[in-house]
Parts: C-alpha cells; sequence; structure tokens
DNA sequence: TTGTAAGCGTTATCAC
DNA sequence: GTGATAACGCTTACAA
C-alpha cells in the first residue's frame, strides 16, 4: 500500500532554459511578461515550452511571488440555486483573469466556516468571498492577519464597514409584502426559512412584519412558520398555516423553494393561485416562472452580483481604487395577483 | 496604483519553534504527524501554535512535498443542476478528507477544456475529476506526463479504458422509451439537447431512437428536434414537435429541463399530461416531481457518484486499491403515465 | 535586453 | 524522539 506520490518535475524552468539557450531567469520573464524580452528571444523560449509541454510549477511559483491567482469562496450549500449562480458567475469573471476559484460549502454551519476560511487561507487564496456579514469573529481576525482582501456577497452592510455587494432583502421583502396590502389583502401567512445565523431570511422577514405593522396588520404568530430549505416543507409549511382557523387569503414565502413548494401543496388542497391565496416569493427561479403561473415573485440579479464580486477581488488585488459597497436593485415580477375575493377580504 | 502584495509570512515554522522551544522539523511533525512525537513537546508546540495564530503555508509546503491536497473538477455549468449536486457532493467528500476543491466551467467547449486543465494542472492539483469520456487528446497528454490520477463522472466506458463512474445513458433512456411503448404508445416525439460534443445526449438520443426502431417505430425527423439546455427550448421544441401534421401521443424529453419546459407549453396549449400526452424527461430535478404531476421521469443518483468519484481519487492517492469503475443504476419513476388515447393509438 | 544571486517556508533524509 | 541540512522550482532585486 505505497501512497501514489509524483517524482519532482520531469520538466522545470531549468530544461526549457536549456533548450532555448537561455538563462532560467529570461523564461520565468518571457512567462510572466512577454514585453520584456527580444521577440527572438521569446520565440525560441516559446518553442522550448512547446516543445517540452512544460507547465509552470504553481506551488514554486506563489513561494516566490507571494501569489496563487486562486481566490476562495464560501457558500452555505450548492443545492441552492442562487449559490451555485453566483459561484458560475465568479468563476466566469475569474477565469477571464487568469484566476481559479477554490470552492468550499459550509451547510449553515458558522463553525465549519471557520474551518474552510482556514484551509483557504493555508491554501494561499489571494483574496476570499464569503456570503453575508454575519461570521465568526476568528474569521474576521484572520482575513486581518494575513491581510487577505475579501468582500462579503449577498450582503447589504448599512454601517459600511465592511467591502459588500448584494440586496437590500428587508425592502426586496417589505416590497413585495406593500404589493399585496396594495392589493386589499390583510389577511396574512408567511412561510420564512430558518432565520437563525441567517440574516437573509432575518432581514427578509423583519421586512415583511414591519410593512403589514406599518398597516396594522399583524399576524397570529400560528401563521407565520419558519421551515428548512426544500420543497417539501414549503409544502407542509402552507398546510399548517391554511389549518388554522382562518385562511389567509395571501401567503408571502421568503424564497422560492418555500414558494414552489406551497404552490404544489395549494393545488393539491384544490385551490388556485391566485384565485384563492395570492402566493408571493422572494427570488425567482427560472422553474418557478415557468411552472407556477400568478405566482408573484422578487427576482435577485445574483449573476450581477457574482461578476461585481470577483471585479471587486481583481481590483483590489490591481491596486485600482474600488467602490466598497454596491447594492443591486431587486424587482418584483407580478404574474396575475389579484385582490382578495370579496366574501372574505 | 501599486499592487497589492503582501510581504512574508509574519509568522512561520522558524517563530513557532522559537516560542515553544524546539526545532523547526519538530513543528513540521507535530503539525503532518503528530503521533511521532512525545505528548509533552506536542502540547507545547500546538500551545504556540495557537497562540501565535500559525496558519501553514500551502506553498512551501507543496513545494517541499509534492502535494497540495487540492483537487480540480472541471464541468461544463454550475447552471445546471445535477453538476452543481455533483460537486457538492465531490466538495463534501473531499472536505471530510482535509481536501480542497478547484472548481472550472468550460461551458460545454471542449478547447476551453483544455486551458482548464491546464491551469488546474499548474496550480498543482493532486487529482482530477472531469465530466463525460470525450476530451481533446492534449488533455490525456498532459494528465500522463504529469502522472495526476483521474476519474471521468457521468461517464460510462464499456471498453474500460479510463476510470469513470456514472450511468448508462443509452439504457436508461431506451427504458424510458419502453416504457411508454409498453403502454401501447406508437407516435413519438423527442425533444434532445444538443449532441455536439455531448456524449451524454448523443447516448440518451440513441437509446430512444433504437427501442423506438426495435418496436419499429420510426418517427418522422420532424418529430425529433435538439434544442440547447433551457426551459424556453423546451417550450419551444415542444410546440414545434405538435405543430406537426400529426400530433404523437408521447414525447420524450432528454433532459428535466427541457420536460419542465415541455409540460409549460403543454399546458399553455390547452393539453393535459399524461391525458393528451405522455411526456417523460430523464433526470428528476426535485421540481420537476413537485409541479409536474403525471411526468415519468428518470431518477440519475447524481449525489451518490459525486461521492464515489471523491472516494475513488482518494483511495488512489493513498495507494489503496480501487475500482476503476462504477455504474449507478438509474430509477424510472411513473407518476401517472397513460396509455394513448384510443381514437388515436 | 539578459544574467547572477538570494531567498520564499516547508518537508525528506539522514544522523544522533 | 529530535535536530541539522539539503532540496523543492520559481521570482525578484540588482548587476552587467
Amino acid at each position: 500500500m505505497t501512497v501514489l506520490k509524483p517524482g519532482k518535475r520531469k520538466v522545470n524552468l531549468e530544461d526549457v532554459a536549456r533548450l532555448a539557450g537561455v538563462s532560467i531567469v529570461t523564461v520565468s520573464r518571457s512567462l510572466s511578461d512577454p514585453a520584456k524580452v527580444r521577440p527572438a528571444t521569446l520565440k525560441r523560449v516559446q518553442d522550448a515550452v512547446a516543445k517540452l509541454g512544460y507547465v509552470a510549477h504553481g506551488a514554486a511559483r506563489a513561494l516566490a511571488s507571494r501569489r496563487t491567482r486562486t481566490i476562495g469562496v464560501v457558500i452555505p450549500s450548492l443545492e441552492n440555486a442562487i449559490f451555485a449562480n453566483t459561484v458560475f458567475a465568479l468563476q466566469r469573471t475569474l477565469d477571464e483573469n487568469g484566476y481559479m476559484l477554490l470552492v468550499a460549502c459550509d451547510e449553515y454551519d458558522l463553525k465549519v466556516e471557520v474551518r474552510l476560511v482556514h484551509n483557504l487561507i493555508e491554501r494561499g487564496v489571494d483574496g476570499l468571498i464569503l456570503v453575508g456579514t454575519l461570521h465568526n469573529p476568528e474569521i474576521f481576525a484572520m482575513l486581518h492577519a494575513f491581510q487577505v482582501p475579501y468582500v462579503f456577497t449577498w450582503a447589504y452592510d448599512e454601517t459600511r464597514r465592511s467591502p459588500c455587494v448584494g440586496f437590500n432583502h428587508r425592502q426586496a421583502a417589505a416590497r413585495a409584502a406593500q404589493h399585496l396590502i396594495d392589493l386589499g389583502h390583510r389577511e396574512f401567512g408567511v412561510i420564512s426559512t430558518i432565520t437563525r445565523d441567517n440574516e437573509r431570511a432575518r432581514d427578509r422577514l423583519a421586512g415583511v412584519l414591519e410593512t403589514l405593522a406599518h398597516n396594522n396588520i399583524r399576524p397570529d404568530s400560528s401563521r407565520i412558520v419558519e421551515e428548512p430549505f426544500s420543497y417539501v416543507r414549503g409544502q407542509q409549511g402552507f398546510r399548517q398555516i391554511m389549518e388554522g382557523p382562518q385562511r389567509p387569503t395571501a401567503v408571502v414565502c421568503l424564497n422560492d423553494v418555500l414558494a414552489i413548494g406551497a404552490m404544489a401543496e395549494c393545488r393539491a388542497m384544490g385551490m388556485e393561485v391566485p384565485r384563492d391565496v395570492s402566493i408571493t416569493g422572494c427570488e425567482d427561479l427560472e422553474v418557478a416562472a415557468m411552472m407556477a403561473p400568478g405566482l408573484t415573485t422578487v427576482r435577485f440579479p445574483t449573476f450581477e452580483m457574482g461578476r461585481c464580486a470577483g471585479t471587486y477581488l481583481l481590483g483590489k488585488l490591481r491596486g485600482e481604487p474600488v467602490s466598497e459597497q454596491q447594492v443591486f436593485e431587486t424587482e418584483l415580477i407580478v404574474r396575475g395577483s389579484t385582490a382578495p375575493p370579496r366574501d372574505r377580504g
């Protein structure tokens, strides 16, 4: 049971240099800053590189240059399409600039996140992308100690303490609620994600409840449920709310997966959206638009945000001036929301 | 515009060694192989590490040890949930074993994949995970030259030339088609993904057409459409097929996104699944089950496959004997498929 | 434009 | 069980 371990690199700068008839340094320069070498020399080097199939040794390069050309990102989960999308946008942006992306998932556990950030710093990431502003102090300590530039995504920090890019979840959710109120709804149900350790969920819930309270609507606590992120839990939450003494005319779901689950259950219970009940879901999974006619949603431009996060770090690493905060506008997408039924509203 | 570049690591092995009153080597050992150091010494070292907030320098470690504890994966896209899922499973498996994951997307471009694999090897990945068996020869050359262990996912290689783990797409698609034939359908439509550079799409399409041919069913080419991966294209494909001279009674969609689009269009056209037409989609997005009653699907256990790919590489790196090929069984999930209408079947 | 020399921080090898 | 020493492959002053 011998551990498979590669020997030393078969072809290194020295080999290329020898074949090209130049010194090691010239080869190094030809690769990192071709403009600084005479065209004829450059050609010889490039030919040698091609002939030998030389590939730079990243570790050695990183050790000498103190840069890995690698960025790290920690997200809660890749099962959630909005984070997969964020990573996708990020990867593309970084790739366009010669950077690669280390991806880690903390599965919504702030303690795990500490370990992941540690591992990422150990790998020498040039920059770090995290989700939200809620993090273990140890993380801030490491980030500071190792001078790793970072940016929070899916975050909106009014205090401007950290660089972040994201959305105003509170406002987005408030708008959704206001839309329903404007339609005449007074009886609300709310299906939220688990708010513990999740500021996005907290902000959204606060946005809805505040708006309702502003209009003197205070839904009974039995009508406000917190469910884990899954279609099935969306179904359960909807059923639970609808089995209460009086059915609400509108249900706000704090993400689209819960919303889709709620819609499925709604249909299973013989009701229709939005005729019998108005359902609103935050986020806008493409599939929601496709399969859920009548569902009002709030779209978050996640891809643009991902790009922005990548651009921020790249600019920072280049020493360029970059804006430390960016908020993307969300969009309320209405697909036939109606007023509550006359006999109940 | 000075480029932001960190100076040398503020705290290194030497600092830890000094504080602990031991040599550098002992510290190194305490970190990599604690069992080989006396408990009392170990404790002193660990205390020093904690006090100084020491984090190992991965590049230096990699240069000396020839291992980065990093694995690379190239997938077509993260927009496709099945690949996001694969990556998720992979990441979790690797994390459990102290490895991290570099993720890159080639967006279904085999030429881009070459560049990404190059970059990954440059970063010194200890192993590589690719999707499918169809790759540019340059990739195989590099893999071989640098002795990088690799495994193909979403792949089924009957010739057993490369380590791979995946599904028998041909068989899975054939089963779906056979199921419909058994129900009495004779008039078929097929909505496929673009088969160019995509062997999974090719295999699935072949599986369907072969099975139909076996039963003397040869759908007109106007009923076989190839559409890019998106809900909207699924809609378009369905409409195109249904606008032909004679409507088929069954439509097989070669992935679930196209299937969901097809269902939406079906509904928009005033038809019902499966009463008016039977739609079958390969893959089984959770949302399909939720929003598409009547849709028959084929489930591919993607998470299990992802874990398997990670386990394979880890075993290989440890020099353990590992099985070079693994095929996961797919599952036909029937949700109310019916026979074709009497007056048409 | 090109080359020389000095690290970068760690692990492997071999002594003790 | 612990320590001295030599790599590991590259970049960055600085010199020519």
